[in-house]
DNA sequence: AAGAACCTGTCACAGACCTGTCACGCGATG
DNA sequence: CATCGCGTGACAGGTCTGTGACAGGTTCTT
């Protein structure tokens, strides 16, 4: 697969594109919007990576020209923790999904994998788990059919466990994933959003289990 | 499995190789950058520990250039608390996860476990002896195609066990890796421990066997 | 600008759940 | 027979979680 990855960290770069490459992937990368533009003219690129801040502009605009060319190469943002409630406008400017930083190459590879697959089926980012599915890239999910509002923690939570129905999440991970370096909050945040989770996915056959001292974990029964 | 650790602080560096030997991994040691990448391009690991502050400079530049060489050896990351926003570089230098120090043994054990399985593949995750299944991500555990729920500790022995059937364990080598230094528990603990898994255990193939004097073995029957 | 409606993370507290110890019985050992 | 190591059931103390209430912040309305 060919991929161009638009980022200006150069360290970030240089890091995902080498454990791309490990994959078997090719790499082109784009440190700024005109590069990114340039490279995506002429290559015939698979997936598109695509950072939001970038020196010379938004990525946004580039989403916006990339789609207004009617191209449909698939694009993957990748975004700082504090800029996820941009969730909305990624949507609407056609983003297929998208990643915070600081992310595990693992994580990057799902859903690298996940999108292309999606791509070959053309089908919406919709995931379902039992009854309950969920839009990332929305932020929409509904439990039985019915709609939920989750309020923006929630869903990253949701979005976390989502990701890997059936594993342990420890509560220091999540508390890693889902509050910034800075933000030092209590254990107690995740129990009380898990709490919160809890009563939106009554009646669905999800669960979250607890497991003591270990963390947790989303079971579909 | 053969592993290097780059530790400037000699105490730590030592007592980390002792543990990892004791779980049966082969250890090698660098004290600086320089000898961590002359060691690097000899040896062949499965595993790197990297601390960040080296006398020769800043972890972060042996990471790039192991990347840069492209090798996809895993690399965990030992960081202290302080350096908290560091993690978020080394995620973004291609580190596969970081421990912050002080660190149990058991953790840095659990990480190195979970790492390696992600670069084993998925397919792994779930160990299968005799008539039970034992799924150490999830933390599932099967006895003759039933679920059973194992807690904290009870699964870390099992893990143990579990990881080398038929091999002796020694209840003060049991003692050492289920608790913490600080931790000093009596060696009944130990049997106790081994009484509760055996009745989980109850009615599979897989039996605990007591070697007076000696210590305990899994045995598939 | 003022106010309303939300979101968030913390606190305090109760209760559930774990744990390691003890005491005692048993069989093995010598 | 005297010891010693081990297995167990019961227990008390702790630890971990779940929750309702709340105060400080934000965002949206008016």
């Amino acid at each position: 697969m060919k991929f161009l990855l638009v980022e200006d960290n150069p360290d970030l770069a240089a890091a995902v594109c080498v454990r791309l490459q490990l994959d078997g992937h090719t790499i082109d990368h784009a440190g700024t919007i005109s590069d990114a533009i340039a490279f995506s003219e002429i290559g015939d690129y698979d997936l598109i990576l695509l950072d939001i801040m970038l020196p010379d502009g938004d990525g946004r605009s580039f989403l916006k020209q990339h789609r207004d060319q009617k191209r449909d190469t698939p694009v993957i943002v990748l975004t700082a923790r504090s800029q996820v409630s941009d969730r909305i406008s990624m949507l609407d400017l056609g983003a297929d999904d998208y990643v915070t930083k600081p992310f595990d190459h693992e994580e990057l590879q799902a859903r690298c994998r996940a999108v292309l697959r999606r791509k070959a089926g053309a089908a919406q980012t919709v995931l379902q788990l039992a009854d309950v599915t969920f839009n990332p890239v929305a932020g929409h999910v509904t439990v039985c059919g019915k709609a939920v509002s989750l309020r923006n923690r929630e869903l990253r939570l949701l979005e976390l466990l989502f990701n890997a129905p059936g594993q342990i999440f420890p509560k220091q991970k999540l508390v890693d994933r889902l509050f910034s370096y800075d933000e030092d909050v209590s254990a107690n945040a995740i129990e009380v959003y898990i709490a919160r989770l809890r009563k939106h996915l009554e009646g669905s056959a999800l669960k979250i289990t607890t497991l003591r001292g270990l963390g947790y974990r989303l079971d579909h029964g």
